[in-house]
DNA sequence: GCTATCCGAAACTTGGAAGTTCCGTATATG
DNA sequence: CATATACGGAACTTCCAAGTTTCGGATAGC
């Protein structure tokens, strides 16, 4: 059962006497959802630390989901709205001027929050298939199509190449930055995301590190 | 309580009289318990599971190690010898012809195993930092050292450049394939491996993807 | 062959979390 | 104000796996 089912199921049968259901309550017990998950992992995690931290019963996070496991995944899912959507993507006239520019507080924290969550699902991705797919949906794709776009600024305004494969350019800096945080368990700093653009990502398309003035290899 | 320890301790309290502590034992539920971590992850492995498959009661798997954690523990850091150590590296002349030459049955069905296991794993990788470490070691970095020897005598013969992040490059195809595999489920296919070789690793180190003008594949 | 020890199997205890039920209270409708 | 419903909280049941104990049988040393 989905928000969106919850959301029927409550129009269909919706009272016409007496107290009706609080939306808002649905939003807090999804935002504790993320908050807990992010904090204690999946398995950590418990009904009760949501709902104590939702501000709610056990019995009222159940009227709505049928389970952890939908719960979970529809808060996950529910993530990628209201996201990274809203934040401003910088045009500075190169390409390794727009990646560095996405590298400041809020695309950062962001970043830093959903490594977290991403954590946090690990133990579930290999055996629920839906929240692997709303987890890559929510978390990994939206950077991901970020990138697309800055790369395809990148080839519409002729300094990189139109053959580039853009679909597996813009997944190696989410890739490496998982690697890094989950597996290697290293901060991902500055220095690093910077390495990556000019060690990794600008080299993979064509480009010098440094654009300033130096001619650019053919 | 590593299987060091464990030897340790056989050998310390070695009985002079009676039946004696199998060696061999240990092996079989080491290997037992990779299997079942890789088919069922952690969460949903169980020491009877275990014992079962490796033909031995629990209170057995219980008397060499303290918990299921220790247990898993040992077993993926036990995973790191006799290994693709034995591997024999290719050696075509060229960065190219080397990486295409990894891809192949022992290469890749090692590759696959180790994915199955990471998989398991992933739940533990937050929460159990000795577990991440012993992850990485046994099952990323022997491929990390892999493309790191490549690399290297690439640049010593003149084919790359010496300044070369090649700790960086290193891991450009680890992290991307588990990324692909684990989050996005995608098949890691030849084709893909190819695709990675061809339009980011080569382009990385500043080469291209076919040795310009020439006959492609040799 | 005697004995100390390990073995596999299975019964058992324990603990923790999922999910359910109940109750007194709060609150919107009418 | 009356009523129907949702609420928070807490007690409750159920289930599952970790970890323990016990047992008869096997096996290597003496």
């Amino acid at each position: 059962m989905t928000q969106l089912d919850v959301d029927q199921k409550v129009a269909d049968g919706a009272p016409k006497l007496g107290r009706r259901r609080d939306p808002a309550k649905d939003q807090q017990i999804l935002d504790a959802a993320i908050e807990v998950l992010s904090e204690t992992g999946f398995d950590g995690m418990t009904i009760d630390m949501v709902a104590a931290r939702a501000g709610a019963g056990k019995a009222t996070v159940y009227r709505r989901w049928a389970s952890k496991n939908e719960l979970v995944l529809d808060a996950v899912a529910c993530l990628k709205k209201g996201d990274l959507d809203a934040v401003q993507i910088p045009d500075t006239g190169t390409l390794r001027g727009d990646l560095v520019g996405m590298i400041r507080p809020p695309t950062i924290d962001d970043a830093e929050r959903k490594l977290k969550i991403m954590a946090g699902l690990a133990s579930m991705l290999s055996s629920a298939p839906d929240l692997a797919d709303a987890a890559n949906e929510a978390i990994v794709e939206p950077r991901a199509r970020i990138n697309r776009m800055l790369l395809k600024r990148a080839v519409e305004r002729g300094e990189i190449a139109a053959d580039i494969d853009i679909q597996l350019v813009s997944l190696i800096s989410p890739s490496m930055v998982a690697y890094r945080s989950l597996l290697q368990r290293k901060p991902v700093s500055r220095d690093f995301l910077i390495t990556l653009i000019d060690g990794v990502i600008l080299p993979a398309v064509g480009l010098r590190a440094a654009p300033a003035g130096s001619a650019p290899v053919e």
